[in-house]
DNA sequence: ATATACTATGACGTTGCGTAATAGTCAAAT
DNA sequence: ATTTGACTATTACGCAACGTCATAGTATAT
């Protein structure tokens, strides 16, 4: 399917989806010949669900981020995307009712309080953002970020030279699957190191999200991909197994 | 009332309040010794009508357009923001039923076509748009700055010309009644000049809306009024019943 | 009198595209 | 075979509606 089809489709302009393409939200193939971009089926999912999340009010960056998250579930999303409608059309019945109430105010019929005037108007809040950091979680990366930014330049080398023993022995294990016994004890010593070179503790919770972190957040998972493709989607789900084990037992 | 009580009130910030001080949208009176703005009862209602209008997703520029627009009314208003909240409210649920019936598509328990899928989401095209035209109209004002933009220099000066005779002579009935046989016959021997002088032909319609673009539009507003305070809205009325005189007879 | 909460203006930043400008591609009609 | 029309691409600048500082003045409570 090319652009044009997919613009009429779904009420986006060409220019809108060249947009989503620029900033990495939605990059379909391209023809080999011409380079036309080329729709597939799998596209125009993503699609539909980027649309709805923009319904729910979310910045195409949040949406990135949320698709491209492992933890990402479509049954969530529908849940979020529903409560978020409903909201909505309940604001809209109080936008009526008060839309009804002014114009019978001012035939001098009713009277309202100055709050009363502007229900159903306020929608700053975006209720459906804290939701989607308790489902998926991410508020781990900015606390990481400046946990980061907190260092000097030589603890920073340091970071960096146990980290870079750390990721190449990770990355010879990264075709296993990650939740095999292997790739879970490399894992715990990857939790221990982290938390002993980090003078923080990090929570099984944080522990999770940072993995999280290591595929949602592109500075991290360019870092990381470098010491072999895929290293960071593999070390987000074994990082997540790991979690889960270790509360549970 | 306050910035910050208003902000309160109505779910805007306060920087919003200021921008819409800045373009001139909403500009409260101020306290002669702070500078502090201060909200009026009028401004509130103002700013209800603002939100109102923001709603059904017209541009700031549009509505400040619109509400210092003399035709305005608040019925008519009114009308067409219900209507756009009772669309709106019929997308969302259209939107709700496309949500579930992808769900169940999921699951495999139903199908769906690829225009089904996007259905409820396409709302780039704004219907109230062409009818707040039809209600109040403005196209006639690009049209007419265009026209002139295209004329020589030469050309302009004796537009001008014809144009300040015209209306010296208009500004000395402007405190006659807009629909008195004096003000109607100044006011034909005005549709036969505009006809003669610029090269092409104003439509009863086009004439009125032009009357209208005499008050919208500050650039006009302030160079008619220099002929006489008041001459504005005089020409506007009095075209506005020229022409629903001419059209009807 | 100083902390706290508000206010003002100015200026630059951001999001989500719109709108050309320029150039290449494809299919159909001449 | 080429011209036309509809499509595509990239690059780049533009814009609305604010957000986000920065800086500075004001009000008031402790």
């Amino acid at each position: 399917m090319n652009a044009k089809e997919v613009a009429e489709l779904s009420g986006l302009s060409v220019r809108a989806l060249h947009h989503y393409d620029e900033i990495g939200l939605l990059s379909p193939k391209r023809n080999a010949e011409n380079g036309y971009r080329e729709y597939s089926e799998e596209d125009l999912d993503k699609l539909q669900q980027i649309l709805f999340f923009r319904q729910c009010g979310f910045s195409l960056e949040r949406i990135k981020k949320l698709l491209s998250n492992p933890r990402f579930d479509r049954a969530g999303a529908f849940e979020l995307q529903k409560k978020h409608l409903m909201l909505e059309k309940e604001r809209i019945e109080t936008m009526l009712g008060t839309l009804e109430r002014t114009l019978k105010t001012i035939k001098g019929e009713d009277s309202m309080s100055q709050r009363e005037r502007f229900k159903g108007f306020d929608f700053s809040y975006n209720p459906y953002e804290e939701e989607a950091r308790q489902l998926w979680g991410d508020e781990t990366v900015e606390k990481s970020n400046d946990f980061i930014a907190s260092k000097s330049d030589r603890e920073k080398k340091d970071m960096e030279k146990v980290l870079d023993k750390l990721f190449r022995e990770l990355a010879e294990i990264r075709d296993e699957d990650p939740d095999s016994d292997l790739a879970q004890e490399a894992i715990d010593k990857m939790y221990k190191v982290f938390n002993e070179s980090f003078g923080h503790y990090y929570s099984l919770e944080s522990f999770a999200a940072l993995g999280n972190m290591y595929v949602m957040d592109d500075r991290f998972k360019e870092n990381i991909d470098k010491y072999g493709e895929g290293l960071a989607e593999f070390l987000s789900k074994a990082m997540q197994d790991y979690a889960d084990r270790q509360s549970e037992g």
